[in-house]
DNA sequence: AAGTGGTCTAGACCACTTG
DNA sequence: AAGTGGTCTAGACCACTTG
């Protein structure tokens, strides 16, 4: 075997995506269609494409197609820990500013996320996590009604989100990223920052053992926060 | 399709490792066994196998045979890579504009980060690292001079300062914080990128095992950056 | 009804490792 | 030579989406 198909087939796509060709939400080629123009089966066009959406360079959608993603370069790695512990260890006043706690069904890109079929029903919540009464945090968390059912009627005054999943569904993996963003208006407002003010976002998806268990969006204000954390590494 | 069939040779080989039946090192049965007792083809069994070694739960060698892979506790960890690798493992073409290479004062503040006293000199180098032409970062590092007398003379078009720092003083830890901030004129005007653009700032000393090699200040644009990672806990 | 991706089969040949 | 994993094929049926 000189050089796999498969790899022939991803490097052809990430050809036409690099050289901008196809741009972020161009429709790729079928399946079948890939087969045929590569001669080979679908089996094998189809590896080509799983793996590159494995990779975060391509989104598929059963019954609709296979799409470029929006990509942005990504690297490494961090800690979890509950923002009202981290507050008080630091000697400050907690409290919390609960907005919203309810039932809401997922739209195309969470679906992706959280795996689950577009539509389906899953518990949110919406929150502000303010520091000595300045606002720290707006967190937004969906989280799958099977693993942790009772999420909606919690009192988040008494213990956060985080706090309350890691007893009923016990974290043992997670998968983030980090941004810079500007922050849209309704949260310039709920963060009590003016317009141009940059964020730093959190995107978090946790699982337990069970599997995935919720999606975070965690945005903070960039001039009242800095995360920090000590290193290993990839010798 | 009720549940698809490699969903159930996954589940029962986790269901072996989470029990403890299987250990790390442990070997598992092959394809081909596995399929007889599943009675799926090889290429399901192989399935199972080959997303669990995705996943890191399995190690796999041609020849040889599967193995449970082992689980590092990897908790407040964050990984540090090096840029230009990260960038050629993109498939990109990476490149480097050296701005400055020089011996310089510590200030203050800096003094403090490198537990040196105000007025000492250190080596100081500015470059920007550039991925298919497009700036994606700008490095400022601070270098004690006894840990690496010839920082001034390396070529970084050859090796990064990180890449250098390591051969000459392998990394033992190192501390970091994550910002988010807007960047000023002069580094818009490197990065290429307009006011009010939010940038991804990460501030890192680095150590060896005889004490604090470099600090570095290293800024990225947000709409082009994204630090992601996996976490794994140690409940 | 036709097209898409998701799963699966029963084979095949290959490269690699070990007896 | 026999066993392992790596790649590949040419089919099949399925679930989902759209006309």
């Amino acid at each position: 075997m000189v050089q796999a198909k498969f790899l022939a087939v991803k490097q052809h796509i990430l050809t036409k995506v690099d050289s901008g060709d196809w741009l972020e939400g161009h429709k790729l080629p079928s399946e079948n269609q890939l087969a045929a123009v590569f001669s080979c089966s679908r089996m094998t066009a189809r590896r080509a494409l799983t793996e590159l959406t494995e990779q975060g360079i391509l989104q598929r959608f059963q019954g609709i197609g296979t799409f470029v993603a929006s990509h942005k370069a990504q690297s490494s790695i961090l800690l979890i820990r509950d923002i009202r512990q981290e507050i008080e260890e630091r000697g400050h006043a907690y409290s919390v500013n609960i907005l919203m706690q309810t039932e809401r069904q997922v739209d195309r890109a969470l679906a992706e996320w959280l795996f689950l079929n577009e539509g389906v029903s899953v518990f949110y919540s919406k929150l502000v996590h303010l520091e000595e009464g300045m606002p720290l945090q707006i967190e937004e968390r969906y989280v799958l009604p099977s693993r942790a059912p009772h999420y909606l009627i919690q009192n988040f005054n008494q213990m956060t989100p985080h706090a309350y999943l890691c007893q009923v569904a016990p974290l043992a993996t997670a998968e983030q990223t980090i941004e810079a963003i500007l922050a849209n208006e309704e949260q310039c407002a709920l963060l009590q920052i003016s317009t141009f003010e940059p964020c730093l976002q959190i995107s978090r998806l946790t699982a337990s053992s069970q599997g995935v268990v919720s999606f975070a969006k965690l945005l903070y204000p960039g001039t009242r926060f800095k995360l920090g954390g000590q290193l290993v590494f990839d010798n």
